[in-house]
DNA sequence: AACTAATGAATCC
DNA sequence: TGGATTCCCTTAGT
């Protein structure tokens, strides 16, 4: 049959349809029959088979589409990325997800097996090869504790699924109280919440409209927090009553309102946009308004707001401190509530400060961490641009920088170059690292920034925890670890995680009296307890998990103070949620990978 | 079951 | 320097 083309069958380019002929699961009929259309070249206007041979001498570039299966990282066919049952296979044309060096991909990863800093082999967990170890791994799906001598919280004691409305982002322990966990989330909701009291749920969701960023109880006064918001407040708040005080507020404008300094520049866009949806404007009125002003809001606004993220409190010098995300540091004496001096860069100018902290002896010294790769060190007797002591460089943007909690001689910093690092300045420098340990706690920008935080019962101050973001596959199920990591050798003294529990622990608290870890994952709101204690303490006591949100209450959608985005401002006061009590093994909190 | 949204940093030019 | 583009193991929704 002559082949039925347009322009005398010459002009139009052909266009190859490619298909998956290497597909390990097809059978080997039917993969002769793909391999034999993948040879077949068709016109576009195909209503035949057969014009492979003709089209082949055309002139023109064909046009290639591909049915073949390919990577969905790396776009390639030969291989696939992504869950294969509860274990992820990476690409292997990528660096390594969790070391990021090229060669090899996370389930060879020699990091995988041992953490120590330094390739060193894994021959301590009594296997002869990295892949050994990561059989073993699998079958033998947990870990021996390397030491005894941490009581690791280890053991989900209660719960409060979907505690918050949106993911958590921070978390403290009552510093007098020992059952009382405030939490916040991306929303700026302040959970107050009794552990004892499972069911008894406070939250605020007036005290800021959007990220609260980090939280500092008042060293002075138990019943008083300091909140860092991305709405660009620094909030003080009556834990009893709920009622709060904005001590900064880097956007006194207003959150949602237009900076007067740049109001020609607003208009000038206002008229612009007015233009582009005047068709809009013409048929649908009023809705288009507001696009237009949503537009506004959403894309020339943040670009000026003011977000405030690190936050500390100078108990000595009774100062209250707080970084934005333009590199700047900003000081409130808190007896006054006044804002002192003027703002200091001590980051990239336009770039993130992701936390401050105070030495926990010397009131002098303050440690800041961004996102322009440093952590650093400044005198508090002379904090000016550039005047740093000491700048810790990293290789990607620091999420947290921490001094120890008792002598502040060692920093802890958790880099998005998947290290975490201990910086000693007594055994040894702040040049350099004294130990880098590869832990997979990477950015994703759905997830809230992992921070390493040290155990502040640990008067040795080596015990640190951190979550992880690489699941592993335990007996079926793919889950997320809490590491906890001898910062001495480097080594993993545990890793905790409950089958019922499939997502991401990124926010991580260890309390500083008891033998109690907090957890923050996606929405949720664990406490575990160590195990044994659990059991010789409480042997009839079961497991306490509450359930919240929409499919307790049936409600459609989003709780009934959601609204419908991340940055409108909450104007509720406390309330009070009936939640319902939820048998642990009743159902996974996060739904997937559950094979 | 198969989609989608939310949304932060890096990279490129 | 800034805008467009991309991105890898998310999560909870429709």
């Amino acid at each position: 049959m002559a082949p039925q083309t347009r322009g005398g069958g010459t002009l139009f380019p052909e266009v190859v349809i490619e298909r998956d002929s290497e597909s390990e699961e097809t059978s080997s009929s039917e993969e002769e029959q793909e391999e034999h259309e993948e040879q077949v070249a068709e016109e576009k206007d195909d209503e035949n088979m057969g014009a492979g041979a003709e089209a082949s001498t055309s002139t023109k570039k064909p046009i290639t589409i591909s049915l073949k299966k390919v990577c969905k990282v790396c776009k390639r066919p030969g291989h696939e990325a992504g869950f294969k049952g509860a274990t992820y296979i990476d690409c292997p044309m990528k660096p390594c997800f969790l070391c990021k060096t090229p060669g090899h991909t996370t389930l060879t990863c020699p990091h995988r097996v041992a953490m120590e800093f330094g390739v060193v082999p894994a021959t301590s967990r009594g296997c002869s090869s990295s892949l050994d170890y990561v059989f073993e791994r699998q079958l033998g799906c947990r870990v021996p504790a390397m030491k005894t001598s941490f009581s690791i919280p280890n053991q989900v004691h209660c719960a409060v699924i979907r505690y918050h409305s949106r993911r958590v982002t921070c978390l403290e322990f009552h510093p007098t109280n020992n059952h009382i966990l405030l939490s916040g989330d991306k929303k700026g909701q302040l959970g107050v919440w009794d552990f004892r009291k499972v069911h008894e749920r406070t939250v605020y969701g007036n005290i800021h409209s959007c990220i609260l960023n980090n939280m500092k109880f008042s060293p002075t006064n138990d019943g008083t927090l300091y909140g860092a918001s991305s709405d660009g407040t620094i909030s003080c708040t009556d834990l009893e009553t709920g009622i709060s005080m904005s001590l900064m507020n880097l956007n006194p404008s207003g959150w949602q309102e237009i900076d007067i300094e740049r109001t020609g520049l607003y208009l000038l866009m206002f008229e612009n946009i007015n233009v582009l949806y005047s068709h809009y404007i013409l048929e649908k009125g009023k809705f288009a308004w507001r696009l237009s002003l949503l537009v506004l809001l959403f894309q020339i606004g943040p670009s000026t707001w003011r977000m405030i993220y690190g936050l500390d409190v100078n108990f000595d010098r009774g100062l209250l401190l707080g970084a934005d995300n333009f590199g700047f540091l900003y000081i409130a004496d808190m007896r006054s509530n006044n804002v002192i001096g003027k703002p200091t860069l001590i980051h990239k100018k336009g770039s993130k400060v992701t936390g401050l902290h105070c030495h926990p002896l010397q009131p002098d010294l303050l440690l800041s961490c961004g996102n322009d790769h440093f952590a650093r060190v400044w005198d508090m007797r002379m904090v000016e641009a550039k005047s740093s002591i000491y700048d810790l460089s990293h290789n990607r943007v620091v999420n947290s920088a921490y001094f120890s909690p008792r002598s502040g001689s060692k920093i802890l910093t958790t880099s998005q170059d998947n290290r975490i690092r201990v910086w000693d300045s007594i055994f040894g420098n702040l040049d350099s690292p004294s130990r880098e340990i590869v832990h997979s706690h990477d950015f994703n920008r759905h997830l809230t920034p992992f921070r390493a935080e040290w155990d502040p019962k640990d008067t040795s101050e080596s015990l640190v925890v951190v979550g992880r973001y690489i699941s592993e596959n335990y007996d079926g199920i793919a889950l997320h670890p809490i590491d906890f990591i001898d910062i001495n050798t480097g080594q993993l003294i545990a890793e905790v995680m409950d089958p019922n529990i499939t997502t991401i622990s990124p926010v991580n608290k260890l309390h500083p009296r008891d033998d109690v870890l907090a957890s923050g994952s996606s929405r949720s709101i664990f406490i575990w307890r160590p195990k044994e204690e659990f059991e010789s303490k409480q042997p009839d006591d079961k497991r306490k998990i509450v359930l919240c949100g929409k499919n307790d209450n049936k409600r459609k959608g989003k709780f009934e103070d959601d609204s419908d985005d991340d940055f409108g401002g909450g104007k509720h006061g406390s309330k009070s949620l009936n939640a319902k009590k939820l048998p642990l093994t009743s159902k996974p909190h996060g739904s997937k990978r559950i094979y």
